[in-house]
DNA sequence: CAGGGCGGTT
DNA sequence: AACCGCC
């Protein structure tokens, strides 16, 4: 029995009071909230088209495997839509440009630009998948109310059911402020970053979701909470609800329920005995538009992730080789983040034609300190030892001595710890680490804000954001008070609202990477023996499986025949700091089972035992190096070299952000070198940057003076 | 359902 | 520790 839900339901009122006195002149509660829901356009397509300019004005489609997971405009005028096979797309669109997207790093790093982007406005951002940020203005947009008289108030953009509606902004001061909010901040999406997006203004998460794709490219939208039961009554069906997915839907229809008013209508009763009272109301609080839950400020990710997925892994050899691939990329992530991981969780899913569900299995594991400790120094037999840990949970989920069909791995670091030293630490998030950012927002000179008749005022700008800086126990601030009846937690971690966070740059650690690191495509080393090479605890069980070849080269010790530069040559990076360990055999007996996990994961028996190599790199040397031959062949008619600038529309380019075309250049320039390892330090200080923090740090971005008291 | 990743709940 | 839900 759970006692939760206790937020849904007393707060109905204020949303509900607002919908069900549509015949009176409707007048905004002044307790509802004001949520932003940002969706970028085709996502991955746009950070493609930005990477290759080329690609702009032609049909364009991502591939995963041999799924289309998205397409630029272009293509899907041509009939192309989302989540289309390969085949068909082509069959559709035989000119279609496919572009491989698989290595999510391009992404994710955008992806975070983003949100980190919209934080620095204001820090009550939530995420949602790469491409959504939801935003809590409720505060700023009251602060706003208090100060300017709600005359000469406007909408930015449409107003879902606008034609039937017959409404002024001063009707809804506080919605029409949040549009201009809105507004601005997708300026400055697209200013700043190159991207388009489309915005929901609305009253709760669930809403401002739905509404946020009534006008598609690039346009933004208000639902005003008199059209509530329209938005929620126009969904085609229940798993349109966002909050509603695939397991509660098909229980639903179980029910008989298929439309959203089927699930209105239903009797709380009768929804109880299938989900019980907490779920049901809050089930049935979505089909009507409300919900409660409020906006969690994104922080560092959770947990790191890597998978693949194939048709068929029957191997156990196979299986370590993808272990060991998919763990060498996660942890040069890991690595990078600067966290130590204390857990690890191998997931894996069966081919099984029987199996309606899809369904995964996982299998997870503390991690013992000292490894967790070696992947954030980037130590080599860490990775051994985790291939080790994996292959044990592996043997937990799989008989290998029957047959099995395998098509995804995925492996996993989660509870993911700051260290206090400051790398890492959620302390560092917003300290200075690169002055790259400045929110010169709006180009324009005359924001849509400021006709809001405020008081534009001073841009003094606090140097110090201390939003999220805490101690290292990894918690934020918890706060204050709520003063809305909901019983959200409402943090503005920011005391003063007239404080903007940072416009200098708060530029969470997590999305820290070199500027100029080269990291295209996947590590897929496979065919490099070196990656093989296992731990003194390595599992016998697993190590017979190994082809007798392979057996001998692990014995043998992989680094003897090394060639030259495994020193740390400058052309490494501090990322790929080498260190050279001499462990002879007898100095470092290979048998360190002591320190492995007390469950079954740890070894077991002292036989197994393999000869350490004498010298132990950083593993991510090896990578980088690997990593730099890859190139993928595209069957279709792309140039060879997409990105390269001769391929370029110069045009196109110069229409981008000066600050994206001095990365573009700088990563279509990493491309040549083989051997170009970028540093960290080299790529951060030889980015050009500081240039930009000049360019309009005088002219505070227009959100920030709107804000600014008195 | 694909695909690669996330967060949250049981 | 494993599952569910979402993009």
């Amino acid at each position: 029995m759970d006692i939760d839900d206790e937020d849904d339901d007393w707060n109905i009122g204020t949303d509900m009071l607002v919908m069900g006195s549509s015949d009176t002149p409707v007048s905004e509660a002044s307790s509802s909230r004001v949520i932003l829901h940002f969706d970028l356009d085709c996502f991955y397509a746009q950070v493609e088209m930005i990477r290759n300019p080329a690609l702009r004005n032609k049909p364009l489609g991502i591939q995963q495997k041999y799924i289309i997971v998205t397409c630029n405009y272009v293509a899907r005028d041509l009939g192309l839509t989302k989540l289309m096979s390969v085949t068909d797309a082509l069959e559709k669109c035989p000119q279609l440009v496919l572009v491989k997207g698989e290595d999510l790093t391009h992404y994710r790093e955008m992806s975070y630009k983003v949100t980190e982007l919209l934080m620095s406005y204001y820090p009550l951002v939530q995420r949602l998948g790469f491409d959504e940020n939801f935003l809590d203005v409720t505060e700023m947009v009251d602060t706003k109310v208090k100060q300017a008289p709600s005359t000469d108030l406007t909408f930015s953009g449409h107003i879902y059911n606008e034609e039937s509606l017959a409404v002024y902004a001063s009707d809804y001061p506080r919605l029409a402020i949040g549009s201009h909010i809105a507004a601005e901040l997708r300026e400055a999406i697209k200013s700043n970053l190159g991207l388009t997006s489309c915005a929901g203004v609305a009253t709760n998460k669930l809403l401002a979701k739905l509404v946020s794709g009534t006008f598609k490219p690039n346009q933004q939208t208000i639902l005003l909470p008199e059209s509530t039961a329209d938005i929620m009554g126009s969904l085609s069906g229940l798993r349109k609800v966002p909050g509603i997915g695939h397991r509660t839907g098909e229980r639903l229809k179980a029910l008989g329920l298929i439309t959203v008013r089927d699930l209105q209508c239903i009797p709380p009763a009768e929804l109880a005995r299938e989900f019980g009272a907490a779920s049901a109301q809050h089930l049935q609080n979505l089909a009507q538009g409300i919900d409660n839950s409020p906006i969690t400020p994104a922080g560092p990710p959770q947990s790191l992730s890597d998978e693949d997925s194939f048709k068929k892994m029957s191997l156990t050899t196979e299986v370590l080789k993808k272990i060991e691939d998919l763990l060498i990329s996660l942890m040069e992530r890991m690595f990078k983040d600067g966290r130590q991981p204390s857990t690890f969780r191998l997931t894996i899913r069966r081919f099984l034609a029987t199996n309606r569900y899809f369904s995964r299995e996982s299998r997870q594991c503390p991690i013992p300190n000292h490894i967790g400790q070696k992947i954030t120094t980037g130590s080599c037999d860490a990775l051994a030892q985790l291939v080790n840990i994996a292959m044990k949970l592996f043997h937990k989920m799989i008989d290998t001595n029957s047959p099995f069909h395998l098509t995804l791995i995925n492996v996993c670091f989660s509870n993911l710890q700051s260290k206090s030293d400051g790398r890492g630490s959620i302390t560092s998030f917003f300290t200075q680490r690169s002055p790259k950012k400045v929110l010169s927002v709006s180009q324009q000179q005359n924001s849509t804000l400021e006709n809001l008749s405020v008081k534009g005022s001073s841009s003094s700008l606090p140097g110090d954001c201390t939003a999220f800086a805490n101690d290292s126990s990894g918690k934020r601030d918890s706060q204050s008070t709520s003063s809305k009846p909901s019983e959200q937690k409402k943090p503005p971690p920011l005391r003063h609202i007239g404080t903007p966070l940072s416009v200098k740059s708060p530029v969470p650690e997590w999305t820290q990477v070199p500027v100029n690191s080269n990291e295209h495509h996947r590590p897929s080393p496979s065919q490099d023996p070196e990656f093989l090479h296992l731990p003194p605890d390595v599992d016998p069980d697993v190590f017979k499986h190994l082809p007798e070849s392979i057996q001998k080269e692990l014995l043998s010790g992989f680094y003897a025949g090394e060639h030259e530069d495994r020193q740390g040559t400058s052309s490494q990076s501090a990322a790929v700091i080498s260190f050279h360990q001499k462990l002879t055999d007898q100095t470092e007996p290979p048998l360190q089972q002591s320190s492995m996990p007390t469950d079954s994961i740890g070894s077991g028996n002292g036989s197994e035992c393999v000869k350490q190599t004498t010298e132990q790199t950083f593993f991510f040397a090896h990578r980088e190096r690997l990593s730099t031959c890859t190139e993928q062949e595209e069957g279709n008619n792309r140039s060879p070299d997409t990105d390269y600038p001769s391929n370029v529309d110069p045009t196109v380019f110069s229409e981008l952000p000066p600050e994206l075309q001095r990365e573009l250049l700088s990563e279509w320039r990493q491309q040549k070198p083989v051997l170009k390892i970028p540093s960290k330090k080299v790529g951060k200080t030889a980015s050009t940057k500081d240039k930009k923090v000049a360019t309009k740090a005088g002219q505070a971005n227009n959100l920030l003076n709107y804000f600014k008291p008195d």
